[in-house]
DNA sequence: TATTGTTATACTCTATAACTATA
DNA sequence: TATAGTTATAGAGTATAACAATA
């Protein structure tokens, strides 16, 4: 528990960093914005997955997922495939050409990273990493209930995804 | 200087960030979007200023910062007033209505940080805005300049700031 | 001729809602 | 009836370019 200064604070750094995001956005090669890049990543990471998956992962809803997929697929850098255990759904594959734009974005950011950051140990970047880890992970969190008592047991805070804006709990 | 596996982790964390700025956007008041209340909130930090001054403080464009202006200036958050010393230019100040949505912004944002935040120590929040503070330091110093010789005594890093993009240092 | 600020246009990311196909 | 995914539409934030008024 902070003082409300330091929380003022965090909000400002926070709306601020929109300098640093452009500066990523910046560098992207032609055709890809950020929002591909990141899908990319994701399915890099963590291995060929259905769109509700990467959703999930990227904490937006479906319908936004689906244009980014859309917008990489029609360029190559990814596949959709049937999905043989439900019809309905598709499994995401990176093809070899996502691959290669991998390697370039990786080969970008870390030329960029490298000269902006060049007085920032490896530690530093490393605890500045792990505390937005930590901060997504306590925003995601379903801390939202401002229900006074929990059910005894309480997983208040447990597993919980959406894919789809609708399935929130309701906002107030 | 970092390995790579730390900046694209770092890159991952940056860009995943949307889903806390949508929860910070998700608590503003009718009317109000993040711009106008970043708007404010410079205006409240460092008093009156000129058009031109809050595009720098904002870091975008002066025609991103007008926009913004003119939308608190209709809803009467804050007023524009000529500049006596240059006709061209207007001051821009809080009014009585602006201070009064100030306080009810720090009120949510303060309410929603201490229930997503709970188990963050008052240390752990100042550490994450110290770090990010420098982080955009580190991305608005002119670390740009990929010519490898800076002139001999060299301030490369020194002030300087814009507030249009025409006036950018080329960008390749 | 350069600078301050505004406006028009376009692009990216996002959400909401309506829809199709399958479960 | 519910779920997976797509598409159409709209809103917020941003940049670029053209413009007006003043320096």
């Amino acid at each position: 528990m902070a003082a409300q200064r330091q929380y003022a604070e965090l909000a400002r750094q926070l709306t601020a960093l929109g300098a640093v995001k452009r500066g990523l956005a910046r560098i992207m090669p032609a055709e890809c914005p950020t929002g591909s890049a990141v899908v990319l990543g994701l399915l890099q990471r963590h291995g060929e997955m259905r769109m509700s998956r990467l959703a999930e992962l990227l904490a937006v809803d479906m319908s936004v997922t689906s244009r980014h997929v859309a917008h990489a697929v029609e360029r190559g850098w990814l596949e959709r495939s049937p999905d043989p255990a439900d019809k309905r759904s598709r499994i995401l594959r990176l093809t070899p050409e996502g691959h290669g734009l991998l390697d370039e974005l990786a080969a970008r950011t870390t030329a960029m990273f490298a000269r902006k950051l060049d007085d920032w140990s490896d530690d530093e970047v490393g605890q500045l990493s792990a505390m937005l880890e930590r901060l997504r992970g306590s925003f995601s969190d379903c801390r939202d209930r401002q229900y006074d008592t929990p059910p005894a047991g309480s997983a208040a805070a447990g597993e919980a995804s959406y894919t789809r804006t609708e399935d929130l709990p309701a906002r107030t």
